[in-house]
DNA sequence: GAACCCCTGGTT
DNA sequence: AACCAGGGGTTC
């Protein structure tokens, strides 16, 4: 589900809420999207108070004042909603957070997908410390040159390198195919191909791209909706994601859809190249 | 790298 | 009934 825009707007919605908070009780309905256990997660979280909400990547992390935290990835449908305690449990929640103030913190995931994990920051999980550089949040020359290193050791699409969270954290299918469509570049272009300028272009592409969305609070084009379950409005704002057979708003062209990388792929056939 | 898998639900 | 979906881990 949620890409960085997403999660970053999660983050915001919940940070003045969850802050302070202390935890009376946790739930877990499914035993498979935690880890260690639900028995050591609960032992862990329980009497534990939030102490700041931070997003690496797609991941959003909750801060503990024992310095543990618990790191959360929605992956394809995942919901994190800031509810009063009484408010019944929607249909595959997967896990609750109970606080002391008569409110709790629900994740939701239709497809069950997504994954919970309580560590220590002296051991992250492998998947996180394996994140490349956060795009908004490391100075450019590193960010062009883990895209431009990755691109000369690796074939294949261009795509499929965004896509690589190693490379780069955060961007999912909907922000590479707009941000290739920003910077001119075909979704199908190997990445051997790709210039120096070209380069520099894919990376101010990703800024606007990510920027952007944030400020149109992510979009929703099925289940994202942020913590206080409000969608987003960045779907109004989608040049190429989603619109299979409708006119390019720049040229008038007709987008293509095909297969790239795995994923679903939009593009202008007279924009990129 | 590509292909399949984990799941449920919406669309064609 | 078949295919598709804001992801990513594991297997060829």
């Amino acid at each position: 589900m949620p890409e960085l825009p997403e999660v970053e707007t999660i983050r915001r919605t919940l940070t003045s809420v969850l802050i302070g908070q202390e935890i009376q009780g946790v739930e877990v309905l499914l035993e498979k999207a935690v880890k260690p256990s639900s028995e050591q997660l609960i032992r862990a979280l329980v009497g534990r108070k939030i102490v700041e909400l931070r997003r690496r990547g797609k991941y959003l992390l909750l801060l503990l004042d024992d310095d543990s935290r618990v790191a959360f990835h929605l992956r394809m449908t995942g919901r994190l909603l800031f509810l009063p305690k009484l408010t019944p449990l929607e249909k595959h929640t997967t896990l609750v957070l109970n606080f002391t103030d008569d409110h709790s913190l629900r994740f939701v995931d239709p497809r069950k997908f997504g994954t919970v994990v309580l560590y220590w920051p002296s051991t992250p999980p492998e998947s996180l410390k394996k994140l490349g550089p956060e795009p908004l949040e490391t100075e450019k020359a590193v960010v062009v040159s883990s895209l431009t290193t990755a691109a000369a050791r690796r074939k294949g699409p261009v795509k499929g390198l965004l896509l690589d969270q190693r490379v780069i954290a955060g961007l999912g299918n909907i922000y590479t195919d707009e941000t290739l469509f920003l910077a001119g570049i075909r979704p199908t272009r190997s990445v051997r191909e790709i210039t120096a300028a070209e380069w520099e272009k894919i990376y101010q592409s990703i800024l606007t791209v990510l920027e952007l969305a944030i400020e149109h609070r992510g979009t929703s084009r099925r289940d994202y909706v942020d913590g206080r379950g409000e969608p987003g409005n960045h779907q109004c704002y989608l040049q190429v994601y989603d619109r299979k057979k409708k006119p390019c708003l720049v040229c008038g062209s007709e987008i293509q859809y095909t297969r790239v990388a795995g994923r679903g792929t939009y593009y202008c056939p007279a924009c990129q190249h």
